[in-house]
DNA sequence: CGATATTTTGACCCGGCTCAACCCAAGTGG
DNA sequence: CCACTTGGGTTGAGCCGGGTCAAAATATCG
């Protein structure tokens, strides 16, 4: 969105682009808050999260480089956002980009394919949060990861690939429904089980990617379903 | 969408427009299946729901009178649409409407703001399937109903509200990540209580809303959030 | 290094699942 | 009209996956 190939038209928000950065930890947008700006991710990762009065939280929705944030039409949020690991930024003044908006089709079309490709992560997600086990949750979340990592790399998803973890475990069990002890104990699983091996506690080798998507209920080859926008 | 104010130039769509009626537990679009037609429900309720190998399976939206099935510029679904009610469908080829589509604006606008509410209620329902106890679950899912009924009626939802349930048992424990049973358990738990009395199977009165609310964790007055689109 | 935060591991418990029986209303056919 | 079937729904008994609580191990950082 920021890195844009830019029409003439886009030179207005060309222009009115700025950037910011966030700690880990510190908020991007907060639910119900009016939000002036909005933009996409340049470097860092991000996730949204709803909370319960009580302090049960739950993420839903993760946001990498070139993803969008912000809702255009919706100035207060019905989540959280906040900075997984230090964020870089670029954003745009709300009432100049809608303004862009509404006189530019493409830019339209573009968020309504985005947003249609978050509900289908949305919806992706949904299956794994009422339907798997544990194990199949993590395993789901690993391939996300691979996925990722190895597309980075032109590469495709296989035995011996190095897979970072740029989340907490505290933030894995946010992401998948449980809590950090079994989200702990179900990485020790997959590595005695010889699927893995922990190389400290940000990264990871896959060593056996058949029996890591067979547990993730991947129909093979159909490894392009992402719960990730 | 069909039962549009219709500018002139939605009059080509009005003219292809049809319709199609389907019996409770009919596919009305199968998961992977190129569609070819798309449209919205005139009469019935329609469950999109994902299935794993093994047969596990988990409803991904709930879709009432005037919603609208189908994704422009997206031929193939990754979920079921299936009857739960007898459906009445006001249905268009997905060709003619893609072509209406890139030509008028507001049509467009349109299915952004829907996908962006499908979009919130998949999330706020993210949060219901990863952190919600059974009986809260329940909870959500009696104000979602309880919310429609009163709407219909121009009311608000209050004590002795009678609520219709249009949903077999297995289909709520499939929108609530949940087996029959304890959905069973649930509401005799719920009537014990005396929140709310059950008058056959499919229909119930609120007879403590304050506390269905409460244990919704609805926050009070946000009676709105809705997890259908 | 010490100090603090994160992660792992262990022991135990409980909410929701499984399996099975039973209930009830609505057909269906003799 | 009644016996039988069928498909939802409820209830009970028992179990187990993942939660809770606590402690040990490991990272991270001044």
């Amino acid at each position: 969105m920021c890195s844009y190939s830019t029409p003439s038209e886009l030179e207005v928000l060309e222009k009115t682009k700025f950037y910011q950065t966030f700690d880990p930890g510190q908020d991007i947008v907060s639910e119900g808050e009016n939000t002036a700006t909005l933009g996409s991710i340049i470097d860092g990762v991000v996730a949204l999260q709803k909370t319960l009065e009580d302090g049960r939280r739950q993420m839903v929705g993760l946001l990498f480089p070139s993803d969008f944030i912000g809702r255009p039409l919706r100035p207060v949020a019905p989540y959280d956002a906040v900075a997984v690991t230090p964020v870089r930024m670029c954003l745009f003044h709300r009432t100049k980009f809608e303004a862009m908006l509404s006189q530019n089709v493409y830019l339209e079309r573009r968020l309504l394919e985005m947003t249609l490709n978050e509900l289908d992560a949305a919806r992706e997600w949904m299956l794994l949060l009422g339907r798997k086990t544990a194990a199949e949750k993590l395993a789901s979340f690993i391939m996300i990861l691979a996925r990722r990592a190895s597309a980075l790399q032109n590469a495709t998803v296989k035995n011996g690939l190095e897979v970072p973890i740029p989340l907490t475990r505290e933030a894995i069990a946010e992401f998948l429904g449980l809590t950090i002890e079994t989200v702990s104990r179900q990485f020790t699983g997959l590595r005695k089980q010889g699927f893995i091996e922990l190389s400290g506690t940000r990264s990871l080798v896959l060593t056996d990617v058949g029996a890591v998507a067979a547990l993730a209920g991947v129909v093979q080859e159909d490894a392009l379903t992402d719960l990730t926008a």
